[in-house]
DNA sequence: GGTTGATTGTTTCTACGGTTAACAATATAG
DNA sequence: CTATATTGTTAACCGTAGAAACAATCAACC
């Protein structure tokens, strides 16, 4: 409808004009997730795993024997990137590449005992962290936050 | 068919296994981070602003000349790293760099009558967008998630 | 069974967003 | 007037990621 010529006023700023911004998820979303992956980051430590070294490491010690290539679809990201995060897993010996029976292509990821052990501790320093993090969210509100991202998530399938 | 080799998907991994990484707010909030932003500059175009342009652009057109430093502080990020945005934002015409009376290290930043346009347009893209994106969010779950990650925002500040 | 097409892991290149540390110019406080 | 702080800027660097290419291997199929 009558949207009003382009240069119009902008003159005066009252606090509801930034609105534009404010309101807008993406916005929101970037900046929550840049102060949670930072704080996520300070929690691991100066060597510790990084978010997606995480993360990958979750699937590997729950689905054992994965494939990179499925690894790669379930966190949304290229084969190649995940060169680098198997890499990573494998010089801290939290992980093995292992040839596959029947296949030669491939090459399954196994958690090594030490990933176990050191997945099952970063997972209580991550849930410390967001349980700090988020200490101004009720567990309702936490648990609705993570049901409306899901379904921004589901979107990109 | 499928040879039930060891490439055989993971061993059953019943689907709550995962749930590790699943019920992170961390992980979904960068997984839908992803998503949005990437669709943000799908929709902005191959030239258009990018994401943290249009941001700056928003908030220069909302505040009348503002100061980089002050820019920056409102956006979360780092002086330096509002050089570059300046200088895309300078190149295209949308903004200028004005010295300020009264004191000489400030360059106040100012919406030109081309930017302020450019930044109604692409404020319609970027609703149009997010309208496209979330349309599996109704209005009040998107206000709702907007209110959330407010809340996590503002613990960084 | 040999050709065609797809898949896997990988490397290399590129791009982007962002931080840190330094710096010169300028302003402010004591 | 000296010491300190602030502003914009540059340069070096890091982390994440995608795209494109490639060799090895597998599957299809005629």
């Amino acid at each position: 409808m009558a949207h009003a010529t382009a240069a119009r006023q902008g003159a005066q700023t009252s606090p509801e004009d930034h609105a534009d911004l404010e309101d807008l998820v993406g916005y929101n979303l970037k900046r929550a997730y840049v102060i949670v992956d930072a704080d996520f980051r300070r929690a691991l430590g100066e060597d510790g795993l990084a978010p997606r070294v995480f993360s990958a490491l979750s699937l590997i010690v729950h689905i054992p024997d994965i494939t990179q290539s499925d690894l790669a679809r379930r966190l949304g990201i290229e084969r190649s990137g995940l060169v680098a995060i198997t890499d990573d897993l494998e010089a801290r010996g939290f992980v093995i590449r292992q040839p596959v029976p029947g296949d030669r292509r491939v090459q399954a990821l196994a958690a090594t005992k030490a990933g176990k052990a050191a997945y099952l501790e970063a997972l209580q320093t991550v849930r410390a962290h967001e349980a700090r993090l988020l200490s101004d969210l009720s567990p309702a509100e936490a648990e609705t936050l993570v049901g409306l991202l899901r379904k921004i998530r589901q979107i990109g399938d």
